[in-house]
DNA sequence: CTGAAAGCGCTAACAC
DNA sequence: GTGTTAGCGCTTTCAG
């Protein structure tokens, strides 16, 4: 059984390699830097050598020196939030093919655990990709100042950016309900920290202006299934045909909290979410959402740090923006199926039985 | 506009402190070390003099002399398994309070990733917290030589371990759906690497024998909804009236696929899934399912390896077991509720248009 | 192409 | 308590 009161086993170093190669250590060194300027059949003796003595370049070590740690920072702004997966995946993925190691930090919806998070890490990381910050946009440019820094589903100037075409996407859930019949959407708002809520709200009252429907605002709320819940129960009081939830988490627990209400969903009221994370496709009725690329998201921000991290100057011109699609799934429907029934859809107002008769 | 071609800025050293301070470097060092060895005054002066050159003590100089990182490493199944989200959060949690930063890895049900990641990380972090590791024992035991290292959802000999208590909450589900008269219980399941999985089946099968319900197994499947909705196919071939399924992603793509059958849950078949993640509350029917504490497991296991990694000897008797607890919500029901009705489960072999009528 | 020497920023022995 | 002296393992001048 292990003892690990002590530090753990010595590894061979570079010195014992040299040793037994008959080199000196800063031939071992070149050996193993990109373009091994050594004389190739040394290299080679020193490469079986290392092989057998099991010697691993210790990171740290060459950190020290070389001021590169090969790791990079990725912040999330919650990790329960299913978006994130996906993000994670693609940036892990690009992290490892540039030989680097990822540190994910979740700053759990908090501005301040988040900056002291990535205090702590600052000095570890040779970068960081901010998902989602909720930081203020000083905070990060201080940030950003220290560490080549990319920002996902945020657009600050004068930093290297990476978002979703939010105004394509909401412009065609605009449309989508308008064809569908619907004159007024209501947008349930997300945090206000959250740079994505805001663009969302401002793309729909520019779309509601060109295609003539109406909107309006309520929240914010927690953008959580929770959050949706209570925005239901203000919904109920200000009734709605359709509604633009801020994601995907939020549009779950509104269909919740509305269906307890014995509101029916798409019956009495459209309901659009955001993100297209996987729950979307498994409640009742399926959710109709704007699919991002989220694995693309996490990759580019990263493949765009890695260059920056190599030397690049990250082009602050414009964000990279990335494409969105509707998905339309069964929580919107035409307004008003049945003509004769010009009522307001709340007509309902005490709590059915049994929400499950919504066969329409 | 910042340049980052170059490194990062020169941040002071301990060296700028103590010429400022008027001290040597290493009383410099002692003022920063835990217990202050320094006269409280001088500490104060140097505490300022390091504050208003904003000095940070750098972390990596200081592992490689005290080869202690202050990181560790957690290593967790699949990332897009919402159930890792509360553990995670438990370990950083635990990992934060005790001064050390979390680097994630997510191994994508992949023995060759995780091994490979692993290594990779190994010489950085001083300590390694295994979620539901698909690697072999050996291979888990080699890594346990090198560093401390705690398991998660497993159980190994000479390794410290965290388990949930399995065999309970297994003998919960068998007892729940014996009292709702089902003498027959179908095990779905997961990824045969997956110890839980195992764990599971065994103690279905001697809950079955002491229950007086006969048991079967079917798969292995992936432990994902698309995993479960293949079950589904294969379970339409070999009717039953009660599934427990290795995790609730599989019991949730099994009640799709089911549905898509013509197939009603609970009224046909009734289903329970294991971990309790946030979508078994949001499927319809809801899933009755087995609860285990993520968050503390996260944080028991990561506070666990950090007494470790402080010197404790991992008291690695037997592992340390956290309760379950059985949620019941509507996806489990009697069986065959109209009496008259003795035939088999599953009657109705053609799809039926709308399987919304289970008003039950 | 290779060796020698210096040092990254910090801590750990030792002395005083 | 505090200063002095060595390094941790590696890279990087600078010579040859």
């Amino acid at each position: 059984m292990p003892d690990h009161t002590s530090p753990p086993d010595k590894r061979a170093t570079i010195y014992d390699v040299a040793a037994e190669a008959n080199v000196s250590p800063s031939t071992v060194s070149r050996a193993f830097s990109k373009p091994s300027r050594v004389n190739s059949e040394t290299a080679e003796r020193i490469r079986q050598v290392a092989e057998r003595l099991g010697y691993r370049t210790n990171p740290l070590a060459r950190a020290l020196t070389t001021s590169r740690t090969h790791m990079i920072a990725l912040v999330i702004a919650d990790i329960t939030n299913p978006v994130y997966a996906e993000i994670v995946r693609g940036a892990q993925e690009a992290a490892m093919s540039g030989e680097y190691t990822t540190v994910l930090i979740d700053a759990q919806e908090s501005d301040r655990l988040e900056r002291a998070a990535i205090e702590r890490a600052m000095s570890t990381v040779d970068g960081i990709v901010l998902a989602s910050s909720r930081m203020s946009d000083s905070a990060i440019r201080m940030f950003a100042k220290q560490r080549p820094v990319v920002v996902l589903n945020r657009a600050i100037s004068d930093v290297p950016c990476v978002v979703t075409d939010n105004p394509r996407g909401v412009r065609r859930v605009a449309e989508h309900l308008g064809e569908l019949g619907h004159d007024h959407i209501t947008y349930v708002s997300g945090p206000q920290a959250s740079w994505p809520n805001g663009t969302r709200w401002r793309a729909l009252l520019e779309a509601g202006m060109e295609l003539e429907i109406k909107v309006r605002q309520i929240g914010p709320f927690s953008p959580t299934i929770e959050g949706g819940e209570r925005a239901a129960v203000e919904l109920f009081a200000r009734p709605a045909t359709a509604v633009l939830a801020f994601n995907d988490q939020m549009a779950i627990g509104l269909i919740r909290g509305l269906n307890r209400m014995g509101v029916d969903v798409p019956g009495d009221v459209s309901i659009v979410g955001f993100d297209n994370i996987p729950a979307a496709d498994i409640v009742t009725p399926g959710l109709t959402t704007v699919a991002a690329p989220l694995y693309a998201e996490g990759s580019a921000a990263t493949r765009h740090l890695l260059t920056m991290i190599r030397g690049a100057h990250g082009h602050t011109g414009r964000p990279m923006v990335l494409p969105v699609r509707l998905v339309i799934r069964r929580s919107t429907a035409t307004r008003n199926p049945s003509p004769g029934r010009a009522r307001s859809p709340w007509v309902r107002q005490r709590p059915r039985p049994n929400p499950a008769a919504r066969l329409s």
